[in-house]
DNA sequence: TGCGACTTTTTTTTT
DNA sequence: AAAAGTCGCA
C-alpha cells in the first residue's frame, strides 16, 4: 500500500471503510450525529482520487460554504490534490448557470445577479403597488414569495403552489407572481430558487447539454442528504448517468428544514430510487458522553416517523446533563456567563472557543450579547444581520451591481435613496415609464441624451439634480480598470457614499460605517488574491451566496452563539441550550412538532461533554414580558436518571442597572467589580460543576 | 414630490 | 424593542 492510501484508511472502523473505499454504483450512508461522518467524507473523496479518478469528475455538493471550505481542505490536506468542485448546491449552479445561462430561454444573460430575500422582497413590493388602488392590502410580499418559491422548490405550476399554500385571492396571486417574474427577467436577475431552478429546466429541456455534463461530472456526493428538496432532488436525478455512481449521507434525525421544502422521504427512499443502492450505517458516537448521548437518544425515540437507528458510544459516563430553571430571560443570559467563567477559571474549559450557546430564534441573542459584553466575555454571534446585509455595505454592493448589470432595478433605486440627489420613488417611476418607452434598462436611458433633453431642459433645481445624476451614472458606466480591487475602489470613490454618510450621520457613527466600506474594499482584496482571474461579477456571486453560519471562525477564541439551525454540523465541548419553553422551542408558529423535536436533538448531540439546558418563567416577546412561561415539553422526554433539574431563585441585580440606555457602557469591555453588578450565581454553579 | 412623524406589525429557522 | 408601513405637511 502506498504512504498516501495507508493515511487515507487509516483510523477506521469496519462499517467506515466500507463506505470509504466504496467506488462505482449507488450508496446511501446513514451518518448518526458525531459518527464521524466528515471523516468517511472527506476520505473517500481522497480515495477515489488515489483509485485514479480525476478531481475535476468529482462533485460534491453541500449546503454551506462551511462545509464546502472544510471538505476542499481536508480533501487537498490527504491527497494534495485540489477538487474544484466541492461547493454548494447554490455556488454550483451560480457557476454552472454563469457558462449555460443563455442556452436556456430565461431571458437572463451571463451578467445576471443574484437578488437576495431583500431585494426579491423589494421586486415584489414594486409589483404589488403596480396593482389597482382597490387591490393593495390584500396580499403581502410574503405570501409571494412563498408562492413562487413554493413553485420552484416543488417543481410545479403556481397554480398549483397557491392552492396548496391557500390564499384569500389566488387569481391577483397568480397575476402578482407573474409580474414578479416578469421584473425579475427585466432586471437580468434570478433569485436562491432560480439558481437550482433553471439548471434542472436546463438539463431536462437539452438532453446534449446534459449529455457533455454527465461525461465531465462522474462522481456525485451529496452531504445532508435528508434536507434536500424535491428540486434538489431532480437536480440529483438529472446528474446521476446510468452508472449511478451517485453517494448520499445523512441522517433523518437532522432533517430540520422541512420549512425549506425539505423532503426526508429523500433519503428514506434512496434506496427504492437505487435498488442497487449499498446501504452503510455508522452508529457510533465518537462526540459525546454516555449521559448526552442518553439524553438524545431517548427525546428522539418520541417521533414517529423515523428510520430505525440507535446511537451508541465507548466514551465515559461524564456528567448529568443539567436543566436549569431561571426567573427571567436575564437571569438566564447572567446564568450562562457566570458558568463560563467557572468553568474556565476551574480549567475545565481550556478556552472560550470551547463553548456555544445555541437557541431557537436568533431575537434571543440580543439579551445574551448583552450580558456577555458587561462580564468582559468574547463572543461571536453567528446570524442576525449579517456583515453584507448592514445598510452601507448593501449600498455599496448596489454600486458595484449597477456596474456589472445596468439592468438592475433594484439596485438604483436603492442608491437614489441613499445618495441625496433628491429624487424620490415618483420621479423613478416616471423615468422608469419613459425608459421602457425607448426599450432601454433604467439605466442606460439615464445616461442617454434623450434622458437629458426629456428631463434636464428645465431651469429648475430639480432639472439640475437630474442633470448631476445623469453625470454621475454616465462616469460609472465608463469607468475602466483591470484590476479588480483598484476598480471597486474607484468606484466606492466616485460614489459618493461616504459623503454621503458623513452628512446624514453624526461623526461617529459615519466612522464606523465608512470602515466597514473599507473593510468591504478589503475583501474585494482578498477575494482577488484568491482568484486572481475572478471579476467583479463573480465577486458580487460569492458575496450574495454567504450565508451566516460561513462567519463562524472556529480559529478566534470567543463563545460562539448561534441558531440551533446554524449548528447542524458543528460541535462543541461545552453546550448551553437557551429558551427550552413551550411556544419558543417547540415554537408556537412550527407546524410539525416531530422536527421541533429534531432541532431539540440536534442541539443536544452538539455537546461533547456538559451541556445545559434552561428555560425561564418570564421572558420578554414584542416589547412585553410574558411572566407564564411553561418549560418545553421535551423536557418531560429526557430520562429523569441522567438528567438533573435544578431551579435557580436568584435574580441577578445585573437586570435593573443595566435595563436601557446604557449599551455604551456594555460597549467598552471593562468589567468592574467594585460596581456591584457581579452576578450572584457563583456559588451555585460551583457545586453544579463539582458534583 | 419628498420627507419626517406617527401608527402598526413583527420573530422561526436560511441558501 | 425594532422595523415596516401610513399619513400629512412643507
Amino acid at each position: 500500500m502506498s504512504p498516501e492510501l495507508s493515511v487515507i484508511l487509516s483510523d477506521l472502523t469496519e462499517a467506515q471503510l466500507a463506505a470509504v473505499t466504496h467506488k462505482d454504483g449507488p450508496m446511501l450512508v446513514i451518518a448518526g450525529a458525531g459518527s464521524g461522518k466528515t471523516r468517511v467524507v472527506t476520505r473517500r473523496l481522497a480515495w477515489l482520487v488515489a483509485q485514479g479518478v480525476w478531481p475535476a469528475q468529482i462533485v460534491a455538493m453541500t449546503f454551506t460554504n462551511k462545509a464546502a471550505r472544510e471538505m476542499r481542505e481536508r480533501v487537498s490536506s490527504l491527497c494534495g490534490r485540489a477538487l474544484p468542485n466541492v461547493g454548494t448546491f447554490h455556488s454550483l449552479c451560480a457557476r454552472f448557470l454563469r457558462q449555460n445561462i443563455e442556452r436556456g430561454a430565461f431571458g437572463r444573460n451571463r451578467n445576471f445577479v443574484i437578488y437576495d430575500d431583500n431585494e426579491q422582497q423589494a421586486i415584489i413590493k414594486q409589483c404589488l403597488s403596480q396593482l389597482p388602488r382597490q387591490n393593495s392590502g390584500l396580499l403581502h410580499g410574503k405570501e409571494i414569495s412563498a408562492i413562487v418559491s413554493k413553485s420552484k422548490n416543488d417543481f410545479c405550476s403556481l397554480g398549483d403552489a397557491i392552492a396548496t399554500l391557500g390564499c384569500a385571492v389566488p387569481e391577483l396571486a397568480l397575476r402578482v407572481c407573474r409580474l414578479y417574474e416578469e421584473s425579475m427577467q427585466s432586471c437580468n436577475a434570478v433569485d436562491f430558487d432560480d439558481l437550482l431552478y433553471f439548471v434542472v429546466k436546463l438539463l431536462q429541456e437539452n438532453p446534449a447539454v446534459r449529455e457533455i455534463y454527465l461525461h465531465r461530472w462522474r462522481y456525485l456526493l451529496i452531504d445532508e442528504y435528508q434536507d434536500t428538496n424535491h428540486l434538489q432532488y431532480l437536480l440529483m436525478r438529472l446528474l446521476t448517468s446510468e452508472q449511478e455512481n451517485v453517494h448520499v449521507t445523512g441522517d433523518p434525525d437532522q432533517c430540520i428544514y422541512s420549512w425549506r421544502g425539505a423532503d426526508y422521504r429523500n433519503i428514506m427512499d434512496f434506496t427504492r430510487d437505487f435498488p442497487a443502492a449499498k446501504i452503510v450505517k455508522l452508529e457510533q458516537n465518537y462526540r459525546s458522553t454516555q449521559n448526552i448521548l442518553q439524553v438524545a437518544n431517548s427525546l428522539i425515540e418520541n417521533n414517529r416517523h423515523r428510520f430505525a437507528k440507535s446511537l451508541f458510544t465507548h466514551n465515559e459516563e461524564g456528567n448529568r446533563v443539567e436543566v436549569i430553571q431561571v426567573p427571567a430571560d436575564r437571569d438566564e443570559a447572567t446564568w450562562i456567563c457566570r458558568t463560563m467563567q467557572a468553568l474556565l477559571q476551574q480549567g475545565r474549559a481550556g478556552c472560550w472557543r470551547e463553548m456555544a450557546v445555541l437557541y431557537r430564534t436568533n431575537s434571543q441573542s440580543r439579551t445574551l450579547e448583552e450580558a456577555l459584553m458587561q462580564s468582559s466575555i468574547p463572543y461571536q454571534i453567528i446570524g442576525g444581520v449579517r456583515f453584507y446585509d448592514r445598510r452601507e455595505i448593501k449600498d455599496f454592493l448596489a454600486v458595484l451591481r449597477l456596474k456589472v448589470n445596468p439592468s438592475d432595478a433594484v439596485a438604483l433605486k436603492r442608491l437614489l435613496a441613499c445618495l441625496d440627489y433628491g429624487i424620490g420613488a415618483v420621479t423613478l417611476a416616471k423615468i422608469s415609464r419613459a425608459a421602457e418607452a425607448q426599450s432601454q434598462s433604467i439605466f442606460a436611458f439615464l445616461c442617454s441624451d434623450a434622458f437629458r433633453q426629456q428631463f434636464c431642459s428645465g431651469s429648475g433645481s430639480k432639472a439640475r439634480r437630474l442633470e448631476q445624476f445623469s453625470q454621475w451614472c454616465v462616469t460609472l458606466r465608463d469607468l475602466q480598470e483591470d484590476n479588480l480591487p483598484l476598480l471597486a475602489a474607484r468606484i466606492l470613490e466616485h460614489s459618493g457614499l461616504a459623503q454621503a454618510l458623513i452628512r446624514e450621520y453624526d461623526r461617529s457613527n459615519a466612522e464606523s460605517r465608512v470602515n466597514n466600506l473599507d473593510s468591504l474594499l478589503s475583501r474585494v482584496h482578498e477575494f482577488a488574491a484568491q482568484d486572481p482571474a475572478a471579476g467583479l461579477q463573480e465577486f458580487l456571486s460569492e458575496v450574495a451566496l454567504v450565508a451566516d453560519v460561513d462567519a463562524h471562525d472556529p480559529g478566534e477564541d470567543s463563545v460562539v452563539l448561534m441558531t440551533l439551525h446554524s449548528a447542524k454540523g458543528l460541535e462543541f465541548p461545552f453546550v448551553f441550550i437557551a429558551g427550552a419553553e413551550e411556544g419558543l422551542l417547540p415554537h408556537q408558529n412550527a407546524d410539525d412538532l416531530e422536527e421541533e423535536r429534531r432541532l431539540f436533538y440536534v442541539g443536544i448531540t452538539r455537546a461533547r461533554k456538559n451541556l445545559y439546558i434552561l428555560w425561564s418563567s418570564s421572558r420578554f416577546f414584542f416589547g412585553k414580558s410574558d411572566n407564564f412561561r411553561i418549560p418545553s415539553s421535551f423536557l418531560q422526554e429526557l430520562p429523569p436518571g441522567t438528567v438533573s433539574f435544578r431551579q435557580e431563585r436568584n435574580r441577578g441585580p445585573g437586570r435593573y442597572p443595566l435595563a436601557r440606555g446604557n449599551r455604551a457602557r456594555f460597549a467598552r469591555r471593562d468589567n468592574d467589580p467594585a460596581d456591584g453588578e457581579q452576578a450572584p450565581f457563583t456559588d451555585d454553579v460551583i457545586s453544579i460543576i463539582q458534583d
